[in-house]
DNA sequence: TCTGGGGTCCTAGGACCC
DNA sequence: TCTGGGGTCCTAGGACCC
C-alpha cells in the first residue's frame, strides 16, 4: 500500500502553531517579494481567496475580512518540514519526499493494518510537531494522491482516507465526485481539452481508454489513467533521485535595467546556487543565467534572453559567478526594465565521480575545495553572507519585499519565544 | 504601484551523421 | 520532372507539480 502524507495548509499552519491567536482566522501566506498568495487557513480558503492570487487584487477584500497576511518564512516553513518527515521515515523503510510539505510511504501490512498505521502516524505528527497531516492510501501512488484529496475534503475521513477500506461503490461516488482536472497529472489545460471530450471526473477518466489518449495527448496522461486502474506505472518509491538542474532566481523589489545591478544580483544567485551545490555534493558542468523583464507590463518591451555556458565540472563559487557573469555580458541589452534574473546549474555530477582532467592543476583544485569548505562553515556558524565575494553587492532595489514575515522561530536564537511563567 | 520560486518530463523539430 | 532513409543528439517550448 502506497500513502501519501500532507501537510493541511502547511505554511499558515506553521504560522498559526507559533501565533495560537491566529488559529480560527482566515491567514494567508505570500510568495517571495509578497507577490501572490500561496498558502492559506482554512478560514481564508473559504473567503474564496484563490491560490497563486495577486495579493494587490485582495487588498479591500482582506481588510474587510480581517485576513491576516504573513510573508514567508522558509527557514521556519524547512526546519518544521525536516521535523516531519523524520517523524514519518520512523513509520516505513521506504520514504520518498515529495515537497517540502508531502511525502510517499511503502506500508507494507495489509490494507486494514496500513490504515491503521496511517491514523497512528497522523497522531504522532500532531503530537511531536503540533501539525495536521492528512493521509491518502491506494496501490498506486495517482490514487494515493486522490485518497489524500478524499482525506482532506471529507471531515468523516478523519484525516485518513484508504481506498483498500472502503466498498467500492463508495470509491465509485468519490471519483464521480472529484473533478478531471483535481487528478495529479491533469493542469487546468489538459482539463479543458479532456472536458470536450466529455471526460469531466476522476471515475470518467478512469473509464476512459488510455491508448486513445496516448495518441491525442501523450504518453504522461496514458500512465496517469492506467494508474487510476491500479496499475503501476510511475516508478517505485525512491530516496531522493538525484538532480538534474539547480535553481537559483528572484524577482526585483523593483525594475532594473542598470548592468551593475544586474550584476550583482547574478553574483548574489550564482553563490546561493553554489552554496546548494556543495550541500548536496554535486559539481556542475554548467552554467545557465537569464532575465526577464515584467511579462504584465504590456507598455513596455519585453525581452526574456537565457544562455547556457558549459565549464570544466566544478562547486568553486568564483567559477560559477565568472562563468555566470559572461553569459550574463552576452544576453544583456540596455533599454529594459528587467524585473528578475536567474542562475541555472545543470551537468550536474556528484563530486565523488569527479572526472580526472588532462590539463587540471590538483594543487588549485585542493585550495579550492579546502577555501570553499572554509566560506561554508564561516557562514554556517556566523549566518549567511558573513564571508562573501564583493561583487554581490546590496542594491536595495534588488532587495525583496517581505513587510510581514514572523520571527525564525525555531533557528534562530534571538528568536525563539520565551514563554513567561508570571 | 503591486503578479513566486524551484523543479520534472515529454515532444517536435532542426542539425548532423552515414 | 526528378532531390533518400535511417538514426542520434540537442534545444526550445509546453505542460505539469507544489
Amino acid at each position: 500500500m502506497i500513502a501519501l502524507v500532507d501537510c493541511n495548509n502547511f505554511y499558515a499552519s506553521c504560522e498559526q502553531l507559533f501565533r495560537p491567536a491566529l488559529q480560527g482566522r482566515p491567514v494567508v501566506v505570500l510568495s517571495n517579494n509578497d507577490g501572490c498568495v500561496v498558502a492559506r487557513s482554512a478560514e481564508a480558503k473559504a473567503l474564496g481567496i484563490g491560490m497563486a492570487a495577486p495579493w494587490h487584487t485582495l487588498k479591500a477584500l482582506a481588510r474587510r475580512h480581517g485576513v491576516v497576511a504573513l510573508s514567508s518564512n522558509y527557514a521556519l516553513y524547512g526546519d518544521l518540514s525536516a521535523r516531519i518527515m523524520r517523524v514519518l521515515a520512523g513509520f516505513s523503510p521506504c520514504q520518498e519526499v515529495y515537497s517540502i510539505d508531502e511525502c510517499f510511504l511503502e506500508l507494507e501490512d495489509g490494507r486494514r493494518q496500513a490504515a491503521a498505521t496511517a491514523r497512528q502516524l497522523r497522531a504522532e505528527v500532531r503530537r511531536l510537531v503540533g501539525l495536521p497531516v492528512s493521509v491518502g492510501l491506494g496501490t498506486t501512488k495517482t490514487l494515493a494522491k486522490l485518497a489524500n484529496n478524499c482525506a482532506k475534503k471529507c471531515p468523516e475521513f478523519a484525516g485518513v482516507c484508504s481506498f483498500g477500506e472502503l466498498s467500492s461503490a463508495t470509491v465509485e461516488a468519490l471519483l464521480a465526485a472529484t473533478p478531471a482536472g483535481g487528478v495529479w497529472g491533469v493542469g487546468e489545460r489538459l482539463a479543458r481539452q479532456l472536458a470536450a471530450l466529455g471526460i469531466h471526473s476522476a471515475l470518467e477518466l478512469q473509464r476512459a481508454d488510455p491508448d486513445r489518449l496516448r495518441q491525442r495527448f501523450s504518453v504522461t496522461l496514458a500512465r496517469t489513467v492506467r494508474e487510476l486502474n491500479g496499475e503501476v506505472c510511475l516508478g517505485p518509491l525512491a530516496a531522493a533521485v538525484s538532480r538534474r538542474q539547480l535553481l537559483s532566481s528572484r524577482s526585483f523589489g523593483e525594475l532594473i535595467d542598470d548592468p551593475e545591478p544586474l550584476a550583482e544580483a547574478v553574483v548574489a544567485y550564482a553563490t546561493r546556487a553554489a552554496e546548494k551545490l556543495r550541500r548536496q555534493a554535486l559539481l556542475a558542468g554548467a552554467v545557465g543565467v537569464f532575465l526577464r523583464t515584467n511579462p504584465f507590463r504590456a507598455d513596455l518591451p519585453q525581452y526574456q534572453p537565457s544562455l547556457i555556458l558549459p565549464l570544466s565540472p566544478t562547486d568553486d563559487t568564483r567559477l560559477l559567478c565568472q562563468t555566470a557573469l559572461v553569459g550574463l555580458r552576452r544576453i544583456y541589452r540596455p533599454g529594459y526594465a528587467y524585473q528578475k534574473a536567474g542562475v541555472l546549474l545543470t551537468e550536474l555530477t556528484p563530486t565523488a565521480r569527479r572526472q580526472g582532467e588532462l590539463f587540471a592543476d590538483p594543487a588549485a583544485q585542493a585550495r579550492s575545495q579546502a577555501l570553499m569548505t572554509a566560506v561554508d562553515r564561516l557562514n554556517a556558524h556566523m549566518g549567511r553572507g558573513t564571508v562573501r565575494l564583493l561583487a554581490e553587492g546590496a542594491d536595495p532595489r534588488r532587495m525583496m519585499r517581505a513587510a510581514h514575515r514572523s520571527p525564525r522561530y525555531t533557528t534562530r536564537l534571538d528568536e525563539v519565544p520565551v514563554v513567561r511563567s508570571d
